[in-house]
RNA sequence: GCAGAGGUAGCGAAGCGGUCAAACGCGUAAGGCUAAGGACCUUAUGGCUUAGGCCUUCGUGGGUUCGAAUCCCACCCUCUGCACCA
């Protein structure tokens, strides 16, 4: 019995590797390279099973490489720039009762959460040490010689950012400008997804804000649809709010709702309270609209809410629910004062003439149900709405093109601003109301450049991607990429180079480090005072200008050498925002030479149904997983899924590695009780051995692992065993098999397979299998449809068996004569070409009962043609399995007579 | 809302025009092996069937085809991303 010790086999291998510096790889320009990443991770906790299963999938495919002769660099740095760490940090610092319990769940102890309150660089210190350790021992090929850490808690790779930014800039594809963020005013920073206790999702959107003049002061009235301005038959007030005569901007006086004024202050507006006055009082005012100049009427509604806009809203009935409605109530009211105001309709659906009316009907006229409407009346007039002849100018216009025209017009009168709002609420992690906020003096990466996307749009369509259809998402996401802003003010990383008060965000200086891996030990060892632009541009780009420094040389040949990025591989929630970022870089930074070649993505790994975020993760560590697992084990999780799906592995999945690596290794211990003599199955075996190495191979080189796996594992596996169990003794042939399972599983399991591979290769001629002297050749696709036959024939005796209930005495297979079998050639030739049985009928021109029979089931017949002797010689070798599984005597022949008989379905007589 | 991916047996997951009642794995059941349990081995696992057969299935409803889980159309449902956030 081999029994063996995972533990201690993952232990010796990973010191041999570590020893043996076996994946350090040097420059060698006689080889050909490839070149693997996976993004950096954030070290704010400890790595997780989700992880493992990005890290696999990276590491088999660095695996596969080197078993293909490449020389590979799989390299893996850490990520400390963003806000979290310091966050966390903080919040032990205050003694958070929730953030201390996850970090003492992970198994931190009480010394070391002291030591984070106090320094958040050591806790990502810490878990970055945590991920070296668990990336070791589940026996990632990492090359740890080149790691680094972002921010500017390494001055080299501040350097480096410094660099990126200054070449961004003299493109010109960085800007200063302002932008709408989500904001809490109490903490004083934008509200990220993140940050939200309230509101995940919601963002800015912009409303026109339109002002009517009265007498004293401007009415400013926010709205999604300025077009319908030219609708607007009088304007809303709530009488039971306090409005606010505010001078804006020094020149103009509005009216707007005590709860606006904190919002047009927060918009880079001058706001200066002149008065108070309740709503009440604006009843009655009339105000001018900018565009018609016709005056309209202020009136009280309830449903208007102060806290929404300005607090002051235009009424265009026609085409809003809400307008409809409460302006017929206070005419029906108040007949005498309301009675003349005439609503206007100034967009045509055409096709639904009472489409307001029609969705008022069906939703009702409740606060939930002229919601409803407006939705449902908004939409189609946007999308299917032509502006009426009551538009001056405007007529025949869709809507969709109107808006734009119609703020043209108002900007030209002065009479049009914008206010932004939240498309919904958000309440900050401290408690406080979320609001917008424009920020000034922002930095931009001008992702929306024209220019700028054509280059990358011809970067994605040379780059390969796996799976395939991703491509097409990544330039969808390009066609709508916009500005970027590219600094906050607080967090860790590295500082603008020209403007130091803004900190370089997360996911902008993350974009081109791959290229810092290959300089990363090298830079290491210079005068930091020595780095300049000057030292990056000689490195990365093609100019030959001479340096004295011989190590800036030797960068530049490690740059040459390992550019560009052969495979960056993560999972699927970074492909529309770090890939796209990552590509466009490339594009704009690199010579087209060095723009990445290929691209691997996942999707997430659930384990019981359960997504591995990062709280759940936390339950699931690699640290736990290796308590109860062996290395290769835990590798097992890159066989989950192949395509960006979803996919769900099954712990129990694990039971079944042991026992099929002590089966093979077990084969070659017991070589002595095999008889040489080889027979039909040798030949069967290896032709399964050719066809099970192409598939593995071939689904390596798609990045599709599960498959590949159920090939090289659990399929081939099961042919060893069939091959044993029909009667395969030959030591040769099983030596092979054995072989090859070793060296196809040796990307996923490379501790174990190692292991066997050092015993069974005592000649030494090779520390590490090879796909050198995989089993290739030509499949023997014949014989094995024959050796189907045979497993077939038995399958159907077991089911005869079963049914006539009792012990057989003795069983007779009779093999179809040669006229049979020329016949069904001879259709199974025409079946390839058609599977038209009238077609068939025609060409072959004759009538028999077995014509009928095969084209009664022509899609059940084989591609390939068989063969009467063979199929004899087959099921006679097969004979000792047969009379040992029934326990009778069986008789193979010949029958030429015996109608039953059918190539490849043997008469069968059980006696 | 926009963009992308997907819905297959008890579960996970292959298959992407014809050897498809559907690979492979897990689970379950029976038998073997065990002092026993685990592991392991054998068999079964859509339904019916006393001779290898028949019938019904691949989200729902249509369509194309000699033939559809696979192609087309519509509908329902799920997942991912949508930016200052790693």
């Amino acid at each position: 019995m081999v029994k063996f010790n995972l533990k201690e086999i993952d232990k010796k291998w990973q010191e041999h590797w570590e020893k043996e510096h076996a994946f350090r790889p040097t420059v060698d320009t006689k080889r050909k390279k490839c070149f693997i990443t996976v993004p950096i991770p954030y070290p704010s906790g400890s790595m997780h099973l989700g992880h493992l299963f990005t890290w696999a999938r990276a590491d088999i495919y660095a695996r596969f490489m080197r078993m293909l002769d490449y020389n590979v660099l799989f390299p893996q740095g850490f990520h400390f720039t963003g806000g979290p760490i310091v966050g966390m940090s903080e919040k032990i610092r205050q003694n958070d009762p929730a953030t201390i319990e996850a970090f003492r769940k992970q198994g931190v102890a009480e010394a070391d959460l002291k030591v984070f309150g106090e320094d958040p660089k050591k806790l990502a210190e810490y878990f970055s040490l945590s991920f070296i350790e668990d990336f070791k021992n589940t026996g990632m090929s990492i090359d740890w010689s080149r790691t680094f850490i972002t921010s500017s808690l390494n001055p080299y790779f501040s350097k480096f950012v410094e660099w990126q930014f200054n070449k961004l800039r003299s493109k010109g594809l960085i800007y200063e400008g302002r932008h709408p963020v989500v904001w809490c005013p109490n903490e004083n920073t934008p509200l990220g997804d993140h940050d939200r206790a309230v509101g995940e999702g919601e963002s800015p959107i912009k409303f026109s804000v339109i002002k009517f003049r009265s007498e004293k002061f401007f009415f400013p009235v926010a709205t999604l649809r300025p077009e319908t301005i030219f609708g607007v038959t009088n304007l809303w007030v709530n009488k039971n709010v306090t409005y606010c005569i505010a001078e804006v901007n020094g020149n103009e006086k509005w009216v707007v709702s005590e709860e606006a004024i904190s919002k047009l202050e927060n918009q880079l507006n001058k706001v200066r309270i002149l008065d108070k006055i309740s709503g009440e009082r604006l009843i009655g005012l009339s105000a001018e609209n900018p565009l018609t100049n016709e005056n309209v009427l202020v009136i009280s509604a309830d449903f208007v809410d102060k806290a929404i806009g300005t607090g002051v809203v235009m009424s265009v009935p026609m085409h809003a629910p809400f307008d409809y409605f409460y302006l017929n109530k206070i005419k029906s009211e108040n007949p005498a004062m309301y009675s003349s105001i005439k609503p206007k309709k100034i967009i045509i659906v055409p096709g639904q003439e009472n489409l307001l009316e029609m969705a008022i009907k069906e939703f009702g006229t409740s606060d939930s149900g002229l919601k409803a409407a407006t939705k449902k009346v908004y939409k189609i007039e946007f999308n299917l709405g032509i502006m009426s002849d009551k538009t001056s100018g405007l007529e025949g216009i869709p809507v969709k093109g109107a808006e734009k025209t119609v703020t043209d017009l108002l900007d030209k009168h002065k009479t049009h601003e914008s206010l932004y709002e939240l498309t919904g609420r958000v309440v900050c992690r401290c408690g406080t109301e979320g609001t917008v906020k424009i920020l000034d003096k922002q930095w931009f990466i001008r992702y929306s450049d024209k220019e700028w996307k054509t280059k990358t749009m011809k970067l994605i369509e040379n780059l390969k991607t796996y799976p395939q259809e991703i491509k097409l998402q990544l330039l969808n996401t390009l066609e709508w990429l916009d500005d970027k802003a590219a600094a906050r003010t607080s967090g860790l990383g590295t500082p603008l180079p020209w403007d130091k008060k803004w900190i370089i965000e997360p996911l902008s200086d993350s974009t081109i480090y791959m290229a810092y891996y290959t300089i990363a030990d090298n830079i290491e060892k210079m005068n930091i005072e020595d780095i300049n632009d000057a030292t990056f541009d000689y490195i990365f780009s093609e100019t030959e200008k001479d340096t004295e420094n011989e190590l800036v040389k030797e960068m530049k040949d490690e740059f040459n050498y390992w550019y560009p990025l052969d495979m960056r591989v993560s999972a699927k929630e970074l492909l529309q925002n770090h890939f796209i970022f990552f590509l466009m870089n490339h594009a704009a930074i690199f010579d087209e030479k060095n723009w990445p070649r290929s691209i691997g993505i996942n999707g997430w790994l659930t384990v019981n149904g359960e997504k591995l975020s990062k709280s759940k993760g936390a339950t699931l560590t690699i640290k736990k997983g290796l308590e109860d697992y062996g290395a290769d084990e835990l590798r097992m999780i890159a066989a989950a899924g192949n395509g960006m799906d979803d996919v769900e592995w099954d712990p129990d999945t694990i039971n079944t590695f042991e026992p099929r690596f002590e089966f093979v290794a077990e084969l070659m211990e017991l070589k002595k009780t095999f008889e040489s003599g080889p027979n039909s199955f040798d030949a069967y075996l290896n032709s399964r051995l050719i066809y099970l190495t192409e598939q593995t191979k071939r689904e390596m080189e798609n990045f599709r692992y599960g498959a590949a796996m159920s090939h090289s594992f659990f399929e081939l596996y099961n042919e060893i065993k069939a091959y044993m169990e029909l009667g395969g003794n030959d030591e040769k042939t099983v030596r092979q098999a054995v072989m090859a399972f070793i060296k196809l599983n040796h990307p996923f399991f490379p501790h174990i397979t190692s292991e066997i591979y050092s015993r069974l290769n005592t000649d030494g001629s090779r520390i590490q299998p090879s796909w050198e002297d995989y089993p290739s050749g030509i499949r023997n696709e014949v014989l094995e449809n024959e050796v189907a036959i045979l497993r077939n024939t038995i399958d159907d005796i077991k089911n005869v068996l079963r049914l006539i209930k009792r012990a057989p005495k003795k069983i007779t297979l009779e093999i179809a004569g040669e006229k049979k079998f020329e016949l069904y050639n001879k259709v199974v030739a025409e079946a390839r070409r058609t599977k038209n049985t009238n077609e068939i009928r025609k060409t072959l021109r004759t009538s028999d009962k077995l014509l009928d029979k095969l084209l009664k089931n022509v899609n059940r017949l084989p591609e390939k043609e068989l063969n009467g002797n063979l199929e004899l010689k087959v099921l006679e070798e097969g004979k000792n399995y047969l009379e040992k599984a029934f326990g009778c005597k069986v008789e193979v022949s010949r029958n030429t007579e015996n109608e039953r008989a059918v190539p490849g379905k043997p008469a069968i007589n059980i006696i």
